[in-house]
DNA sequence: ATATTCTTTAACAAGTTTTAAAAATTTGAG
DNA sequence: CTCAAATTTTTAAAACTTGTTAAAGAATAT
């Protein structure tokens, strides 16, 4: 799994990033708010840890981007004070759960896995974009009202350029994304072209073309 | 449906009451220890959704007036942790399931018909899909009005997969559900395969393909 | 004790992903 | 403008993962 953790407290956001590797997940961090922003605007994340009391702005900010921006990522907002109204903007704005400082690990880990399997269950959104339609209950894929059959890599790689439609990404971004926990030790990225390929022929059928090749830096999802 | 939420956290509570109601079901609400003894006390629910951890007062208290005062309601449990101890004593004192949170309402929505079709709490008494038809009262499954028999955990699986038909459930979602509560120490999934495969079988009698499987993800209950 | 149901195992089949290599395209230097 | 270098596209086959099935061993119920 690939968390970020957004936390200002130095000890506690290294406590939080090694209680987390040691079950081999990735971590990534961000000590204030701009680097938070940047971080969650660009890429994907399993589970964002996002403290509301960052410095230079707040985490209630930050969770607003990650929902606008259509990002998957589950949220678990860490708080100091107890503030209720705090904690209901924060769930209101969408985030999965709340805890308050201080807490254990053991119990922010179960609240983790209790929201990653939320997610295993999946919601029932629909997402759409011109003719493209994709019903992530059914984890079926339409183009123009016809079922493309997606294979699982597919399938999270058009999820993933849609949710990014404009931003160009790179090959190695793409291969994180899609591969998740094992990444670690990819060296090789060229696999991505054959994926590229294949999901560039379902989704053609209609002619139009919506994955451009940004020569020398990777691919961005456009509108026609 | 008559529901009645005991729980205190009035974001959550809200947004139950109206996930419920859009389906045209009737939800009270309890806000606190007081409220959700008087009226579980005095007024017959179908269905309450009770939070063990209420201000002033445990829920465990709540399920033993239901208890005792031999109310029909089918109880769901739900706590913010992720206690063992409070699951078992939940369900050792009659509840029906028990959740943590943080869930997504589409999996109450379905713990919820899944606990009123296991029959007594005034669910609908005959499933129909198609020519499947399954009488919870006896228990007896027909496809084409003859009857299949099924093992209790086929006709589990087979429910199941009704009261979610089109999602795509996960190897580890179905063994969640037919294992019970207990599922925390599954970790081998592999027996699911053997289930689907005879419930396919016994399916099949009549031709049709009920059980598709969504490669790399779990399985779909789909028309035909 | 016997029958039934559930879980594990293992061999096999099917489907998916990655690698590898050749063909095509783009870019930028000369 | 032309050519060489680098990058990307395409294809096909190899490697791998996941799913199917049957059968045997546990567990549970009768």
């Amino acid at each position: 799994m690939k968390y970020l953790i957004a936390e200002d407290e130095i000890d506690l956001q290294q406590a939080i990033a090694h209680y987390l590797q040691k079950d081999g997940n990735i971590c990534e961090v961000a000590s204030n708010f701009e680097e938070a922003f940047e971080k969650v605007a660009i890429y994907d994340y399993d589970i964002v840890i996002l403290d509301i009391n960052l410095i230079s702005g707040s985490g209630i900010d930050i969770l607003k981007i990650i929902k606008k921006n259509k990002k998957r990522a589950g949220v678990i907002i860490i708080s100091a004070n107890n503030s209720l109204s705090d904690k209901l903007e924060g769930l209101d704005l969408g985030a999965d759960d709340y805890m308050t400082k201080p807490f254990h690990l053991a119990e922010l880990n179960s609240r983790i896995k209790a929201v990653l399997r939320r997610g295993k269950y999946g919601g029932d959104e629909v997402i759409e974009f011109n003719e493209i339609k994709i019903d992530t209950k059914s984890k079926a894929a339409f183009i123009a009202d016809k079922e493309m059959a997606l294979t699982k890599k597919e399938y999270d790689l058009l999820i993933f350029f849609i949710s990014n439609k404009g931003r160009v990404l790179s090959k190695e971004i793409i291969a994180e994304h899609l591969c998740g926990d094992d990444s670690d030790l990819l060296d090789n990225f060229d696999f991505i072209y054959v994926h590229i390929n294949n999901l560039r022929k379902k989704l053609t059928a209609e002619g139009a073309k919506y994955i451009k090749t940004a020569y020398g830096s990777g691919y961005k999802f456009i509108e026609d």
